[in-house]
DNA sequence: CTATCTGTTATAGCTCATCTATATCAGATA
DNA sequence: TATCTGATATAGATGAGCTATAACAGATAG
C-alpha cells in the first residue's frame, strides 16, 4: 500500500494514516482480511514514530475498521461488503456531511455540481471494486 | 441567530462557531450584508471569552465568508448567490468529501443511501433559500 | 535455545493548539 | 463624557500531538 504523509499539513499524522487506509478500503486496494504492515515497519517507512502508527491503528480499530491481534498483527475487519452500518452510524456521519456540503454551497459551488462529485467519487470506489472481482 | 455549543466536543469551540456561521448561511438564515454580534456579545451569551468568538471571526474572514469592519463589525460577505467558487476551491473541497465518503462506505452505507443523503441536505438548503425569496 | 520481530505498556520531554484572563488603545456612538 | 466596538498584546493553564527510550511477553526463524 503506497502512503504519503503531509507533515506541513494542520492534519495530525495519525488522522492521515486513518484517513488513507480508509480510502484505500473504499477504493478496494484492502479488501477484509489484507494485513497492514506493522507498527515499527510503517513508522520506519514513513520516517516517523511507531508511536504515531499506534494511536492511528488504535483509531482504526476504535472505529472498528480493524481488528489487531499480537498473533497476525493489523487485519482489515471491514470492507464496503461487510454489511450493513451500526445503528445511528449514518444519522451522526450526516451531520458531519451537512458541514461540508454548506461550504461549499456558501462558497457557490452549485448544487447539481456538488451532486455530480459526489456521485463521481462513490463511482470510483465502486469501479475499483469491480474491477476487482470480474470472475466471480 | 441561535447558537448551541458543544463544551465536551472534540471540535474546537472556534471550529463550532465557524461551522454553525456557515450552515446558517447555507440554510439561508444569514444573508449577503447580514450583521453578525459582537464578539464580546456573542461571547457573553455563550459564556466563553471573547478572543474564542474573535478566533472564530477570524477565521470565516480568511476564508472570504465575512468582512469585519471597525465600523460595522462583521458582516456576511458571501452567501450561495455570491458568484463562482474561486479557482482551485472545488477540487480542494473534493479531496475532504473523497475521505467523509470513503468513510461511510467502509462503514456499509450504500451509495445510493449516500447520494440520497447528500441530496436532502442540499435540497434543505435550497428550500429554505426559496422560502426566503417567494415573490421575485 | 538464541536471536529477532511483534504488540503492548509506561514514562518523560518538547512543541504547539486551545482557551482563558487582563489590559490597553483608538474609533464610533449616544 | 461615557460606553460600546474592534484590534492588539501578554501571560498562564491545560491538553494534544509527536518523539525518545525502555521494558515485557508472545511468536517465529535460525
Amino acid at each position: 500500500m503506497l502512503l504519503t504523509l503531509d507533515l506541513d499539513s494542520e492534519v495530525p499524522i495519525y488522522q492521515q494514516i486513518r484517513d488513507r487506509v480508509v480510502e484505500a478500503i473504499a477504493d478496494g486496494e484492502l479488501a477484509e482480511g489484507s494485513a497492514l504492515p506493522s507498527t515499527r515497519q510503517l513508522a520506519a517507512d514513513l520516517a516517523i514514530n511507531f508511536h504515531t502508527v499506534n494511536k492511528a491503528y488504535d483509531l482504526l480499530r476504535q472505529e472498528g475498521i480493524i481488528r489487531i491481534n499480537r498473533k497476525s498483527g493489523a487485519v482489515i475487519r471491514r470492507d464496503p461488503g461487510s454489511g450493513p452500518p451500526a445503528p445511528g452510524y449514518a444519522d451522526d456521519w450526516q451531520e458531519r456531511l451537512r458541514t461540508l456540503l454548506a461550504e461549499a454551497t456558501v462558497h457557490g459551488v452549485p448544487g447539481e455540481e456538488v451532486l455530480q462529485r459526489c456521485g463521481g467519487v462513490l463511482t470510483s470506489f465502486h469501479d475499483q471494486r469491480t474491477t476487482k472481482e470480474p470472475s466471480v
